[in-house]
DNA sequence: CAACGATGCTACATCGATTGAGCATGCATG
DNA sequence: CATGCATGCTCAATCGATGTAGCATCGTTG
């Protein structure tokens, strides 16, 4: 960045402020931070210190502020990724949530990257966060490890870890009712039932796990084993799902379970290559994009909760757990009818 | 938020470390910023000193080292919102490309609420931010005010202001381009041609103007002109779109210029409950996003290049320009082939 | 008119990290 | 053995805002 010039005017502070209006730092102070009144400031001196201030661009150096301060109120978060609905939505409604109750919230996005996770932890509480919400970590407990030493409340999002309190989704249920909705589509449009296919995610990850759990119980409900061969985990990145799939052939009435709107986006890319029609395949995604609900292949869509994973993440804000609970949260399946596609 | 409890160990400082190495506050500081080689402290010392500090659970104090710091390398950024692919897309390459160069981003979401970006844009400043960039505000002109006053560089991107550079897209050009392919695709489609539809956007807003330009200017081309009511500028968001076109109707082999993925969620409930076949209504929108580019109707979509608007924004970082520019960088029409959508 | 309380302000230490100046020691050199 | 210089550290001022303690002035009351 450019140095900033020599000559400009520095940002002025209260005891610039304090000279022009010919009064003291303290005063300036208390007039600018609202406690005036009780320090027994008269309002005429409030008024012409505030009007210079106004004139002067002052804004209050908050490193100054924070440093003396014993809160900050500062709340801090970091999300794999903003280009998706899901944490799209995660992020702006912590922040909304963050504003509506008198918190700072800073949102650092970390790219599925351990070690940026790692860092934007250390960032934040170097801002003195007073709480750290960490969403879809790789590595929740390196960072919970540190902010225990530092002290400093952690609450993981989306997913779990061990060593602090993790607010997730149901992630078993909602895949099976999706799993079991697409089957059962199969059988409706299809007129038979074969295991579906089961891509995206990480095996090592607690969200797949437990969704891969989910689908399986939906298939073994139906007495329908499923297929090792048709469960793909090569990561959440679409270009990682074509490159996974790209050995794969896919029969015509295929059903395939997508574990999320980010894979699906490489899996359709995938299909629209292979020339499959929209007709000769059923698939479900798990998490919710208005756009691709309207693909014709799709028969439903798990919605997470996020305002209600928001709400819950919260209350353990401000009420901070006993033990490391970890918290579900139900999903939305959204059950999408043909009849929005078709015509 | 909870109270901090009052037994647990407070975060450690350089104080603390000093005491625990038998060394001064100094030489810790100096060790764990990394300027221990300059001072001539020892290897032996700085390998003590970082080994206790990582046991303490040590981070930088951001509001004490900042404070003291002439410069503080923060880079903030106001976005309207975090839940679409065009300012998640901003929001997160300009947080990788701020972290490349050895700056710290700070992001802010701003809900297009005057006020709110007023705020925003205050308490970034506040953190020292030394550089804002006020993307997709409403009223860049007052937060541009606002900087100046306070000696703090602004740059617009998106939308764009007239006291700070800009940094936009070429509207009108996108915009007429992709007027252009509908029309035409209407013509090879349906055989016929009428002047579209223009949904979504604010009439006083620059980009907005600039399209309705580019919209005119590619009717005007094959001697059409447009109608004026079916110029519908209700704001961007879904709601105000269902709403504002609950009263019109449709008539088949109708085209749509749809002013942004946002508004186009809204426009495609709308065609849906008008129950408007996929084969009788043709649509292009402004912004990208890859689900809603396999819409059948969609023929083309107007990609804003982010990376390049970025790169440019950190030129203007790096090298102030001088005088008020404002830089339009070319849209990338991205031309949808039927050959994806039918099969 | 002394004592007292209210009013309206100022002085100063403090938060934690940074950094220029300076001090003590050890070693080599003339 | 005095001098110079390199080495390895410490001291103390500083950044800007906060808040406690305290000071001066004025009006009121006994």
């Amino acid at each position: 960045m450019a140095e900033s010039d020599g000559n400009s005017a520095k940002r002025p502070t209260i005891y610039d402020l304090a000279e022009i209006a010919g009064t003291s730092p303290s005063a300036v102070s208390s007039i600018l931070n609202g406690t005036w009144k009780k320090r027994r400031i008269s309002e005429k001196l409030a008024e012409r210190v505030s009007r210079i201030a106004a004139e002067q661009g002052y804004a209050v150096n908050l490193q100054a502020s924070l440093l003396r301060r014993e809160r900050s109120r500062i709340i801090g978060m970091i999300v794999p990724k903003y280009d998706n609905r899901y944490f799209g939505a995660i992020a702006e409604q912590f922040e909304i949530m963050a504003r509506a109750r008198g918190l700072f919230p800073v949102i650092t996005c970390t790219q599925r990257d351990p070690d940026l996770e790692f860092e934007a932890a250390r960032e934040l509480i170097s801002y003195q966060a007073e709480c750290l919400i960490v969403t879809g970590a790789t590595d929740p407990d390196r960072i919970g490890e540190f902010c225990a030493a530092a002290g400093v409340r952690a609450i993981n999002l989306d997913l779990p870890g061990s060593n602090a309190p993790s607010i997730v989704s149901d992630n078993f249920t909602g895949a099976r009712d999706l799993t079991a909705l697409i089957l059962s589509r199969m059988e409706r449009d299809f007129g038979e039932i074969r295991p579906l296919w089961f891509i995206g995610g990480r095996s090592k990850d607690h969200n797949t796990a437990e969704r891969l759990r989910g689908f399986r119980a939906a298939h073994r409900q139906i007495g329908l084993s499923v297929l090792p061969d048709q469960i793909i985990m090569p990561g959440y990145s679409p270009h990682k799902a074509i490159a996974a799939m790209a050995t794969k052939t896919l029969a015509d009435r295929s059903g395939l379970f997508v574990n999320s709107t980010i894979t699906l986006e490489g899996v359709i890319h995938w299909l629209n290559e292979q020339r499959h029609g929209s007709g000769d395949i059923r698939l479900g995604c798990f998490d919710w994009d208005p756009f691709a609900a309207l693909l014709p292949q799709n028969v439903g869509m798990t919605e997470q909760n996020v305002p209600a994973m928001l709400e819950t993440t919260f209350e353990l804000v401000e009420t901070p757990p006993t033990g490391n609970v970890r918290i579900e949260i139900p999903c939305i399946l959204r059950e999408i009818s043909p009849a929005a596609i078709t015509r």
